[in-house]
DNA sequence: AGTCATTCATTGGAGCTCCCAACGAATTTG
DNA sequence: CAAATTCGTTGGGAGCTCCAATGAATGACT
């Protein structure tokens, strides 16, 4: 890949020229030349998974500044979420139910140990697994996390009126399901 | 971060027990206890962030696969469609009609150049920048790219019919600009 | 004119998410 | 009892996103 590119050459100018004719004008001319009616940018902009790229890092970013003020990252809230539903619980099946991988599961859950949210013992009716278990800081932290990411989620959401937000999280459920194909049915 | 966890001590077995009921019992006790009508890991999976990541991921997956399937990737499809309608275009302005980052910008178009999709050449008229260019090749490609990508996204929408994907687009779309608050009025 | 701020392409580095492979310990299956 | 599986952990890598800094070149201002 190294000598694929041509990494500024020297710059020693001297050039056909009669490349740039106006930037405008040209991509007008290929316009029409090309009948092309509908710019590939703005095709390609107007794509369901680039805007859906979009909408999610705009949530990803709303939420991560929310729980940045509680000193906290997304997977915290997630694993703390599920641990206070499934507790006591091992690292694979939280793994399983949030999505995480259980290498980051792993570092994902040294954190929240570190700052006594949760407590890792060893299971003693399966001595491979580890009981995890939400402390009483722990609990209360998550209470604190849900406020922040439910107002960050309010704030992603803000453009549509209620009715159109249970629109779009019915049609989004949906898309996420995918599976489509066949028609819904039921 | 390396003293705060607890790795494995040993497992030596012989624990205070009494810790893990039964699982089920402990969960059902614990929502009765806390009085938790809603879990927090269905509530947090419910989320509109959470929905548009894993949304946002599925689309990711389905198009890289497709385009994987021409050995390209997104942003080489990306990039590729907007010098078509820019060209001849600068890196920089590249870099913020597709939103990709200047560094990363470079390496797109060292790989676009080394299979001849594009050319890389000094600008006359300005020649700190670099005028990117289709080459007949490139537009070829980025036909082939277009109808793949295409297929990606009918696929991630296949569980709605047409007139709720243009409802999802649209809705969507005004998630993506934002800028809630004040009521778009037009 | 010459100084100064800005832009451009490039390099370096970091973080996050996801995936694959391996390991020792423990458990389940036959 | 042997074999396959699960569990937590460590290691590495690929992609995408972002930020900081550099040298070259340009533009603006005095």
């Amino acid at each position: 890949m190294a000598d694929t590119k041509t990494p500024r050459p020297g710059r020693t100018a001297a050039r056909p020229a009669a490349q740039a004719p106006a930037r405008n004008e040209a991509r007008a001319a290929a316009r029409t030349a090309a009948a092309d009616p509908t710019p590939a940018l703005d095709r390609i902009q107007a794509l369901p998974s680039w805007l859906l790229n979009r909408a999610s890092a705009r949530g990803r970013r709303l939420v991560a500044e929310a729980l940045a003020r509680d000193g906290m990252r997304m997977p915290h809230h997630a694993v703390l979420s599920a641990v206070a539903d499934l507790e006591p619980v091992a690292q694979a099946e939280l793994g399983r139910t949030t999505g995480f991988d259980p290498k980051d599961m792993v570092g994902i859950l040294n954190d929240l140990q570190g700052r006594d949210l949760v407590s890792r013992a060893p299971d003693p009716n399966d001595r491979r697994k580890n009981a995890i278990t939400l402390t009483p800081e722990g609990r209360k932290r998550l209470t604190r996390l849900a406020k922040l990411g439910d107002e960050a989620n309010e704030a992603l959401l803000s453009a549509l009126s209620p009715a159109e937000r249970e629109l779009f999280l019915a049609l989004l459920q949906r898309v996420v399901e995918g599976e489509g194909d066949v028609v819904p049915g039921s």
